[in-house]
DNA sequence: ACCGGAAGCC
DNA sequence: GGCTTCCGGT
């Protein structure tokens, strides 16, 4: 029993993350905490923890944002990051080497990819982040930025990542999927065929399905569509939630820290990466789901401008950075979406102690490793019940990391125990979600269906990973190999598909000529309402 | 370091 | 599904 219980209550405790928070109070549909690699996770993703950190400049010394190489970031202390991410998870036995192993999880889906040659380096795929849960996420200030930010991607920089689900034709072939678009946004022409997407996609977890996958979501979410029913899939109408607020929260420090939308296209200073400016706004929202939610209120108006204003950067960012469009949404329609804004939030106490099930799993290893546990000075007795305790270390180990920080810091766990309005949290946090950035957005100027012309990157040349080998390219794309890929397993199919595309990592071009994209998103970085997200990172902290 | 398979957990 | 835990291999 006490263990049972125990259990819950460490998880409570830990997992004070995973709430919703309520601090705020506030609820987001569940689209919003999802993101497109993982529409249906709840939890704190590691991508998104490695983000929070990556935003916070108390941990710059754990883990940056690389310079030179846009969205590539270096882990300068394994160990710490691993520990910081175990406390997240209330693991605390966790090590670098099982985080690297989750990272590299993240190669096949595309998040992440591994900077060969560099140590502890990795570089985000925000094609495929899209970050519609994290929009404050910038990734890059203007050149402000401190180190962390990712700056333009150099020349070498793009990411491109093997088309995993390209299979087929590939990528050369099938721009379709995603391609893009690029540069054109304005091309009606381009995007008037919604309907394009819709290669096959395997079930791969490409990006495209994924994305595709989250509009959907978010249409029928609100279905207020206007007019959205038209296909199935994609529809027309999609809904953005955006944040009232005009303006965001400029933080010095963060490198995400603002949005350039104001509101009105004057803003964008950024000429930069276009890529980076605007795009945050659009979902914005609160960051990992335990995070921090925005206050708000939430309520939607878009402007055309901005809307241009963001496809285009969207696009040239697009173009810029070789990203692929297939990651981002379209919107055509936006709408507002429901928001509910308000649900209740359930409180948890934190607990101090912490019950975690011991680290043995395997049945076949039935070494139960006291000694690892032991590892941990606290917990000695593990052994009959799978619960472990752990002690209130957290906090304890956090500060290390952010002693004085001061209120940053101290936001961090605060979020997590939002659920109790403490006081600092609201003032953090009130603001800075409250106001996120309210770009307006309008459809009128996208084409109802699709956004963005076609133009990606042509190609994109070896890039740096240049990981897989390149691929034949097949005549036609997909058919056979997708009947072969149906034989065998979905491991295999991947990995030989993998194996075979790499070349194509930029699918351009639809065979048609069409555009597939819509997207809007797309751009990395996210605006962030820096005190927001670095309370969440904090958390660990 | 890094990679990725396998098994297990939640 | 997303890790976590192990591990053999490079």
């Amino acid at each position: 029993m006490a263990a049972e219980e125990g259990r819950e209550k460490m998880k409570a405790g830990c997992s004070i993350v995973d709430k919703p928070e309520g601090g705020g109070g506030y609820h987001f549909p569940e689209w919003a905490y999802k993101t497109e690699s993982s529409p249906g996770s709840r939890q704190i993703q590691l991508w998104h923890f490695i983000l929070e950190l990556l935003q916070k400049e108390e941990f710059r010394h754990v883990i940056a944002w690389q310079q030179g190489e846009y969205g590539e970031f270096v882990i300068k202390d394994p160990d710490e990051v691993a520990r910081l991410w175990g406390r997240r998870k209330c693991k605390p036995q966790m090590n670098y080497d099982k985080l690297s192993r989750a990272l590299r999880y993240y190669y096949n889906k595309r998040i992440l990819h591994k900077t060969k040659g560099k140590r502890f380096t990795y570089k985000f795929n925000f094609n495929k982040l899209v970050m519609p849960n994290y929009p404050f996420i910038n990734i890059r200030p203007n050149g402000v930025v401190p180190q962390s930010a990712p700056p333009v991607p150099t020349a070498s920089s793009r990411f491109h990542f093997p088309p995993l689900d390209s299979h087929s034709p590939t990528d050369d072939a099938q721009p379709g999927r995603f391609s893009g678009p690029s540069l054109v946004p304005s091309n009606p022409e381009a995007l008037g065929d919604g309907g394009e997407r819709k290669p096959d996609l395997p079930e791969l977890e490409d990006g495209s399905a994924d994305w595709r996958r989250g509009v959907d979501l978010m249409g029928s979410r609100n279905t207020a569509g206007a007019g959205g029913v038209n296909h199935q899939k994609r529809k027309p109408d999609i809904m953005l939630p955006l944040f009232t607020r005009p303006s965001i929260y400029p933080d010095p420090h963060s490198p995400f820290a603002v949005s350039p939308l104001p509101g009105r296209g004057g803003v964008l200073n950024v000429p930069i990466s276009p890529a980076l400016s605007l795009t945050p706004t659009l979902f914005s929202y609160s960051p990992s789901p335990g995070l921090s939610p925005f206050t708000g209120s939430s309520c939607f108006s878009f402007n055309p401008e901005e809307m241009k204003h963001y496809l285009h950067s969207q696009a040239c960012s697009v173009f810029n950075y070789h990203l692929s469009p297939r990651t981002f949404p379209r919107y055509p329609g936006l709408m507002v979406p429901p928001l509910q804004c308000q649900m209740p939030m359930e409180e948890q106490p934190q607990f101090p102690i912490k019950l975690q099930p011991p680290p043995v799993g395997r049945k076949n290893r039935e070494r139960l490793e006291s000694t690892e546990e032991s590892a941990t000075p606290q917990l000695a007795s593990p052994p009959p019940p799978r619960v472990k305790l752990e002690p209130p270390v957290d906090k304890e180990a956090e500060r290390e990391e952010l002693p004085a920080k001061g209120k940053d810091k101290s936001e961090k766990e605060e979020n997590s125990s939002m659920a109790a309005p403490s006081t600092s949290l609201e003032e953090e946090k009130g603001p800075v979600f409250a106001r996120p950035a309210a770009p307006s957005w309008h459809p009128a100027p996208l084409v109802p269906t699709q956004a963005l012309g076609p133009a990606e990157e042509s190609q994109d040349q070896g890039e740096s990973s240049g990981e897989k080998p390149p691929r034949e390219p097949s005549g036609e794309p997909g058919a056979q190999e997708k009947r072969e890929d149906a034989l065998m397993p979905p491991k295999l199919r991947l990995k030989r598909r993998w194996n075979g595309d790499r070349q194509a990592d930029a699918p351009e071009e639809h065979p048609n000529g069409r555009v597939p994209w819509n997207g809007v998103l797309g751009s990395p970085h996210l605006v962030a309402g820096p005190k927001a997200v670095a309370a969440a990172a904090a958390s660990d902290a």
